[in-house]
DNA sequence: ACTCGCATACTTGTATGCTAGTCGCCTAGG
DNA sequence: CCTAGGCGACTAGCATACAAGTATGCGAGT
């Protein structure tokens, strides 16, 4: 699936409705459970229903509505198995990659990792959360393109988009985003090196860190969850 | 993406039609580069226009149709690059599988792997290419089952199913199809005896297969293919 | 007081007609 | 004969109207 659609592709009014209520829904300006009706948005945007069921429809495919016929359309509730599914292909994939990075490795290619990470570290001290989460995303971007994999990594991101509204939740701490930068750090050390074992397991432990923050959400949220 | 919806979920018009459409295109019945309309389509089914539509964004959402607005609704061509890419991403995921399924490994959940084998040997000897699909098919999933991964093993599917209507043209003979029920008893061998290392090989051997089919049968139908 | 049933106000699914954009043929001009 | 332009026959996107199913609240009956 690259995606590569070379059509420039005019802007339709669902792919607008698309947007807008895709960004509302992973900024949680729509919480997770929220009702919306296709006629109300339409109103809002200022179309016809129809633009408005098609992104829904769209929106139902990426896992973030959830459409009851005859009833209600509703935002999603986050579910703990399916992040947990969501994270497993993420580490799949984000494993394949690291490998075909290694493989793939030249200094060149894989210039700016250190640029990259000083100034994760940088965020990390003004603890600029946003910058940081950008900064986050372009580390694993960089691995994919190193590897030019870079359709794989639009897969992950689909994935990472589903935990990621959780994600606006956890006011993350420095101590944690640090943590993050160190292990960005080692996976970086690993990639250079070769180190595809080291490689692996960084990875691992690295993806495997949001489970805490996941189960400590579903503490302080539990209405936001299905189960 | 769990896809655990418990909703019965009646059978829409739409789906109706997606169903259908769907199976043309994969068993070729449809073949690449077909033009289709919306009103033809609807017409056929006895339907409107409306839930025509929605299929096809979702068979667009599946890379199977091409829709190219105010022109035509075409049903998308092989890519080369866009089979690289799906049998990237499904290599990544069964790898992963597999180590979770020698992690997960006991001989109960493991009971069946003979005697699908052994079908596969019957199947291949009578020359049935259909049940030897099948059960290639059902041999990954239940590698995927043992290891609990049935969700991750549902994205394997869909990107197969992109790849799959293109080895409808492959006629494979029964050398081949030996070939890969060997491979398949080296990887569940593997499997069984909890040699990570070994069925990692295995299986990238096993899926890189298809390369060689997906090149000759490019070379034989060059016009179904956009690359 | 409690329960059952129906009217009503929602919801999404479907049908139909209209709009705008693209391709191709056909004709007029060189 | 060849080329350029316009006209017509398509296409998909959108708007509107209608159909069908569901939740809800009110009221009558127990």
């Amino acid at each position: 699936m690259p995606a590569l659609d070379l059509t420039p592709k005019r802007r339709t009014n669902a792919d607008l409705v698309f947007d807008g209520v895709y960004g509302q829904i992973v900024s949680l300006q729509l919480l997770p459970g929220a009702k919306i009706s296709e006629t109300e948005i339409a109103e809002r945007y200022g179309v016809s229903r129809q633009p408005v069921r098609e992104a829904f429809n769209r929106l139902d495919g990426l896992q973030l509505l959830q459409i009851q016929p005859q009833r209600a359309t509703q935002v999603r509730r986050f579910s703990r198995s399916g992040i947990a599914a969501a994270r497993y292909i993420r580490l799949a994939l984000e494993l394949e990659i690291a490998r075909s990075a290694i493989a793939a490795w030249s200094e060149e290619a894989a210039a700016g990792f250190d640029a990259n990470l000083d100034a994760q570290a940088d965020a990390v001290g003004r603890g600029d959360r946003a910058a940081f989460h950008a900064l986050d995303e372009a580390f694993h971007a960089r691995i994919a393109d190193v590897a030019d994999k870079r359709f794989a990594f639009e897969m992950v991101l689909q994935k990472k988009a589903q935990v990621d509204r959780i994600c606006v939740l956890s006011l993350k701490d420095a101590a944690g985003m640090r943590c993050l930068v160190e292990d960005h750090r080692r996976i970086s050390g690993c990639l250079r090196s070769g180190d595809a074992a080291g490689c692996d397991a960084a990875l691992r432990l690295h993806l495997s860190r949001i489970e805490d923050t996941i189960a400590r959400i579903h503490r302080d949220y539990p209405d936001y969850f299905e189960d």
